[in-house]
DNA sequence: CACCACTTGTTGGTTTTCCAGCATTGGGAG
DNA sequence: CTCCCAATGCTGGAAAACCAACAAGTGGTG
């Protein structure tokens, strides 16, 4: 019954809202049509958060008259799974491939020498590590 | 025209034909459906390949007699943009945090304390870096 | 040729998503 | 008390997504 699935089944709004949510913490309706690039209407978050309710992605306390809601997910398991997702998707399940394209595009613009000593690094401490 | 705006809005079954090609790489109607977990009909999976073509997102040429799809947005790019977003979104915009829980995935199975020394590295290389 | 296998084109309708507006409730200010 | 503001509950319907079925074209095979 628990029925929250994987977050992959979501719609489109769905999934905006709970990026909102992940990104800045537990939220009031306010804030999260506040979080959203072009949002809808506030009617429309406030169904949205309520499908997300009854699917059980979300819950809410309520914080003065209004509800707080944050996603049912913790956010050490949410993150996990984005990032399982996201290495399965884009680099072949490949973690160091990953690791290597996160560092390049770090703001602090490490050296592509850096890069590859510290790509080495991981590789190397994979393959002992296990 | 360029439409091709951020894949961000992109509806549930959309966004899961775009990840199985860049999963995959280029693909027939058939492949795309071979890789899909749950997967709709054959002809849901043309439909949105077709809605896709017309959004500018992905393209195709022929292989034999079938079209092969491929996204339009490079794979470098694509990459790039799913790293950015992600990090933004679970990881407050830090790339090593990004980068250390990448490391502790299930697969790499690292000890910590080689997690912390890398995390450090990273950390200190992004400093002197810059 | 006749047939089969496979593919794309198209259509129509069901389901889901999306959303604005109105009703209702409760607290605070005057 | 009365008025207003801010919030949720609700409802009806428009828009988009979803999908099955059928039509048509094409190449290979017996």
């Amino acid at each position: 019954m628990s029925s929250s699935r994987a977050l992959g089944d979501l719609s489109r709004r769905e999934r905006q809202v709970m990026n909102a949510l992940f990104a800045g913490g537990p939220a009031t309706v306010s804030e999260v049509l506040d979080r959203m690039a072009d949002p809808p209407s506030y009617s429309s978050v406030r169904a949205t958060l309520r499908v997300l309710e009854e699917k059980g992605h979300v819950e809410h306390d309520f914080e003065g008259r209004s509800y707080l809601y944050r996603p049912t997910l913790e956010p050490e398991r949410a993150r996990r799974a984005a990032l399982a997702e996201l290495v399965r998707t884009y680099f072949d399940g490949s973690v160091q491939n990953a690791a290597a394209a996160l560092l390049r595009m770090s703001d602090a613009r490490l050296p592509e020498s850096t890069i590859e000593r510290l790509s080495a690094e991981i590789e190397r401490a994979q393959r002992e590590g296990r």
